[in-house]
DNA sequence: CGAAAAATGAGGTACGTTGGTCAAAACGCG
DNA sequence: CGCGTTTTGACCAACGTACCTCATTTTTCG
């Protein structure tokens, strides 16, 4: 039960090879009557296109260029290493990826990057967006050479048209706020939150998305306005350690941005513990979930993201057609007994 | 920057193509001095063989053939739908998959399909094991044929040496009893569970992790024993009724097969509500969750398990390099916020 | 009806690799 | 040195599709 080729749409619609050809690439005028009985034999075999036959013979290649934020944030060094990864293997269908690092939350940085890309030599790219009115023009101008434009981790308006590849942050807000909410069964108090900066737009987003399900369906718990650690893990120790110092009724502990090592630290040997929800798996917090140091972890999976970013350069590239959903990137929970 | 080929290599070897394909595909003899040539212009050239290209010209095709267990089951409804779309995309390189649905829980039906599978016409297969001696020895009997052998969701014992795809089900269940001992609070009584049938290796499993953390992180909180439904949700429904009739102290329940329906029903209106903790994502499970009805949902990705498992065909069949990573598939926890 | 225009067919080359055949060259050994 | 044996080179036909040219047929319309 051997594939069928263009070899049989062409036997069975009774035309030449190069008429199937016509047909499907859209190529010059074809009658419709005879358009019709291609589309027909193609139906009827259930023909589909051997895209590595197509690719090997039109010799099409796809570069694409992926703007990532250099420093030691593990997450988005995960997020490089499976780039390349998945980039090479889709190399059998032409795929290319290049990485190029910058300073993060450098919107100028950022700019220079995206405006230096020529059509000529790239197909697209993907980069976690630093929102500047520079960004938002070279992204425009790119769109208007017709190169693929994906925000990834982190999103632009919206009216830019930019595919964005990333989490919901509100929903990974509000998951945080459930899982916390039913950790904290009964006890009425506060609930301690620490973020990174509040001028990123993901950690302003889990925010509120958190304070809505609290408000909603855990009354008796309060957050309390975000310590601002700003990645940086001694900063969010003292503040934290502060806080709990200051305020007798947190019961629960949430860290939406990097710096999870202050929080673990500030908590020290409390006693109670009150439960710990924070985002991102790393080995530190992967060991700590072990501990029970803390009780759960939220993330968005690098891999998936780095597939599904790639997988839209490639579709915005060629033709189109391309799922929405299987490029969705979930937000996850593990406790410490669901690890990877 | 176009990707070099054989061509390449033979030029900078100063070979000829024959040479190169005699060393690269590890063919008839060649002088050692004349192979470390090939292999160093390999190196300098960076040269990887064009997949596309390779499968194209040698034509090769894999079958596999997937027993899976037919029924309403959604989940087995969804793994199936993934399996064979996965398959179509990976009909390039020459993938084919047909699937067969057998009764559930019927070993003698699954050994049947087995053992009528001849090495000629599959070049490997995956099922949802249903452990018994007739299945053990047709899968002995396939390895000795030299058969790509992958078990799918539920396992047999590893001596057996198939390769198994699935979620670690001890793991899931001490997932499930995590949640359900963190939203019960400080609630002391007892859980119910609901089973398909224990005598499938994935449930037994479950029940056994659950009750681990159960006894070891929640004390207060004590495992019935499982009600069997056979992914029947009236019988579900009847048993789980009566039993919650006849015992006062249910603080929980925990249904880790097929039938939420029926466990949803036998609920109706009862007041307080327990925490509930079921598995497999569907539209029912999914609406239950925003209804509040149900708390948490644990899952295993259908389509990251179709993926797994013809990716680890096609590895068993060619070569093998396979990265057991990738192919790892986690176990998902969804609550309402975090529904893809 | 006949000429111009449109549609279709026939056939070629190419993409990079596989897997042959056969002849030529290099090698090993007595 | 000459023999047989190994190793190497030169060539070719696939695989399924793309894309090109040129000839031939069919359609359209004045």
């Amino acid at each position: 039960m051997t594939r069928s080729t263009i070899h049989d749409v062409a036997r069975v619609a009774r035309v030449s090879l190069s008429t199937v050809d016509r047909v499907l690439n859209d190529r010059n005028r074809v009658r419709p009557a005879t358009r019709a009985r291609v589309e027909e034999a193609v139906r009827a075999l259930g023909y589909v296109r051997n895209a590595a036959a197509a690719n090997l013979s039109r010799q099409r290649r796809f570069r694409f260029l992926f703007v990532l934020p250099a420093g030691a944030n593990s997450f988005m060094r995960n997020l490089e290493r499976e780039v390349v990864a998945y980039a090479r293997s889709l190399a059998a269908e032409g795929v290319e990826a290049e990485v190029r690092l910058v300073p993060p939350f450098d919107g100028e940085a950022l700019f220079r990057e995206l405006d230096a890309l020529t059509p000529g030599a790239f197909d697209g790219t993907a980069f976690v967006a630093v929102d500047s009115p520079a960004v938002r023009r070279a992204v425009a101008r790119l769109q208007a050479a017709d190169l693929g434009v994906v925000t990834l981790v982190s999103d632009l308006p919206a009216d830019l048209r930019a595919h964005f590849i990333g989490i919901d942050n509100i929903r990974a807000g509000r998951t945080a706020a459930r899982l916390l909410g039913g950790f904290c069964g009964d006890r009425a108090g506060r609930i301690a939150v620490v973020a990174g900066a509040m001028r990123v737009n993901d950690h302003a987003e889990r925010y509120a998305g958190f304070r809505q399900v609290l408000a909603q369906d855990f009354p008796h718990l309060e957050a309390l306005p975000p310590v601002e650690a700003l990645d940086d893990a001694g900063r969010a120790e003292t503040r934290l350690a502060a806080l709990l110092d200051a305020t007798e009724d947190v019961v629960g502990i949430y860290s939406l941005g990097a710096g999870n090592r202050g929080v673990v630290a500030a908590l020290g040997r409390r006693d109670p513990a009150p439960p710990v929800v924070v985002h991102e798996l790393t080995e530190h917090s992967r060991r700590w979930l072990l501990e029970g140091r803390i009780d759960a972890v939220i993330r968005q999976d690098p891999a998936r993201e780095a597939r599904a970013a790639l997988r839209t350069l490639l579709a915005l590239s060629q033709g189109k057609p391309f799922d929405r959903d299987e490029n969705r990137v979930g937000i996850e929970i593990f406790l410490r007994d669901n690890l990877p």
